[in-house]
DNA sequence: TTGCTTCTCAGGGAAAACCCTGAATTTTCA
DNA sequence: TGAAAATTCAGGGTTTTCCCTGAGAAGCAA
C-alpha cells in the first residue's frame, strides 16, 4: 500500500487525484492540499510515502520547494506536476531531487505507474516527456535555452514580476526605492540567468516557467 | 438530473471532474473529451445540458469555440474552464454567450452551483470572480484592458508571433520582407489593439490568450 | 463608386532597453 | 569569521522601442 500526498493551488487537480485512487486498493492517497502551510502541517501529521508537487504554486517555486522537502524528508518521493513541458524545467526537477515529472495532460494509468515507480526509488519518466527531452536535446529550431532553472534571487524575483507587469526601469526603481542603474543590472542579470535576448524572452519566459 | 461534457486538454481534470460528480445523483457526468473532435463527435451523439470548456486548449481559442458552440446548439449552456482571471477574458467569454466564469481553483461546490445554475439559464459569476471584476473596473492600480478580444489581422498575427520570439524589429522586417517602419506600424497597432503598454504586456497577452 | 480595412512606408524625436566595465556595502552561510 | 552571494550604484555608450503625424496602394463590400 502506498500513501501519497498532493500539494497543488487547484482543488480541482487535488480531489481529482483524490477520487481518482480512492477505489484503488494499491495506492491509497492520504491527502490533498491546496496550501504549502497546510501541506507542511500534514507532512508531519501523516508522512506519505510519495508526494505530487505542483511545479506552478502560487508565489512558490516549485522546484526550490522539491529540493527543501527531499532535504527534510529524506524517505519521502517527489513526482512533480505541471502543464508545462519545458526541457530546463524537467531537468531542473530531476536536478533537484524529483523522482518523476509528470505533465498534467498525463492519464490515469501513467500516474498510477508513476507513483509506483516512485515508491520503489526508481525514476519515472512519462514517455511524452521523453520525447520532449530527446527532441530538445537535438535542438531543431528552437533557442537553445539553460538546461537547468537558474535560482533568482530574491530582487530578482520582484524585478521579473514588475517587469511581466509591463512596469519600466524608471517605475521599477521608484517603486523599489532604488535607483535606475540598480534595477539594470537586475535585469541584465535576468536576461543572462533565463538565456533571454530581451524583455520579450523574459516575459515568456517567466510565464511558461512560473517563475512570477 | 443534468447532463453535462467536458472538453479540457488535461485528462487529470476531465477524469477528476468526472469522479467528482460521479456520486451525485442530481448531477450526472455525460462524458469527458480532451479533443475537440471527441467533444463535437459526443456532441452530436449524447447532447448535453451543460458544457465545461477550457478557455485555453491547444492552438484553439476557446471564446471563439464558445460561440461557435453556442451558435451550433441553442440549448446548451457552456461553463468557461481557466486558470486565468483576466478581467478582459471574463468579458469577452460573457460577450460570446458563456454562461459562467470558473477559475480552475474553484471548489466541489462552486463548480456544482455553477453547472445546476447554468442549467437553469441563468449566469453563474464565482464569488472569486465577481472581485476580480469589480477591483479590475475600479482600476486601482492594474492597466485597464480592453473589455473584448480584437481580432488580429494575418499580419499583426505574424508580427506577434515573431515579437514573443524575441526577434528585434529590424530581425522581423527582415524576415517579412518589409521595411522596418512597417514592422513598427504593425507594433504600434497591436500595442493598441491589445491595450499593452510594452513588449512585455504584449507577450503576456500573447501567452495569456493564447494568441501565439 | 465609395467607403472600409489592411498593408505598406516615411520623418523625426523621445524614451526605454541593452551592453560593458568597475566597484562598494551588506547579507548569508559554511 | 571569512568567503561567497546579493544588492547597490555609476559612467558612457549603442540599439531598440515607442510616439506622432501623414499617406499611398490594394482588396473588398455595400
Amino acid at each position: 500500500m502506498i500513501h501519497f500526498g498532493i500539494l497543488d493551488d487547484h482543488p480541482l487537480v487535488v480531489e481529482g487525484l483524490l477520487s481518482l485512487f480512492k477505489t484503488n486498493p494499491e495506492i491509497l492517497a492520504g491527502w490533498g492540499t491546496t496550501t504549502l502551510a497546510d501541506c507542511e502541517k500534514k507532512m508531519l501529521e501523516s508522512p506519505v510515502d510519495v508526494l505530487l508537487l505542483d511545479i506552478h504554486l502560487d508565489q512558490l517555486d516549485g522546484i526550490k520547494l522539491c529540493r527543501d522537502f527531499r532535504m527534510r524528508f529524506p524517505a519521502l518521493q517527489i513526482l512533480m506536476l505541471t502543464s508545462y513541458a519545458e526541457p530546463p524545467l524537467i531537468k531542473a526537477a530531476f536536478q533537484n531531487g524529483a523522482a518523476g515529472y509528470l505533465l498534467k495532460n498525463a492519464g490515469y494509468r501513467e500516474i498510477q505507474e508513476a507513483i509506483t515507480t516512485a515508491r520503489s526509488g526508481r525514476r519515472y519518466v512519462q514517455p511524452q516527456v521523453q520525447e520532449i527531452l530527446l527532441s530538445s536535446s537535438m535542438g531543431f529550431g528552437q533557442t537553445p535555452r539553460l538546461a537547468y532553472i537558474p535560482t533568482l534571487t530574491q530582487r530578482e524575483q520582484e524585478v521579473l514580476t514588475l517587469i511581466v507587469n509591463e512596469m519600466t526601469t524608471q517605475e521599477i526603481a521608484d517603486k523599489l526605492f532604488v535607483t535606475t542603474k540598480t534595477v539594470e543590472t537586475h535585469r541584465t542579470n535576468l536576461l543572462q540567468k533565463l538565456g533571454a535576448r530581451n524583455v520579450a524572452g523574459l516575459v515568456k519566459i517567466a510565464l511558461e516557467k512560473g517563475l512570477v
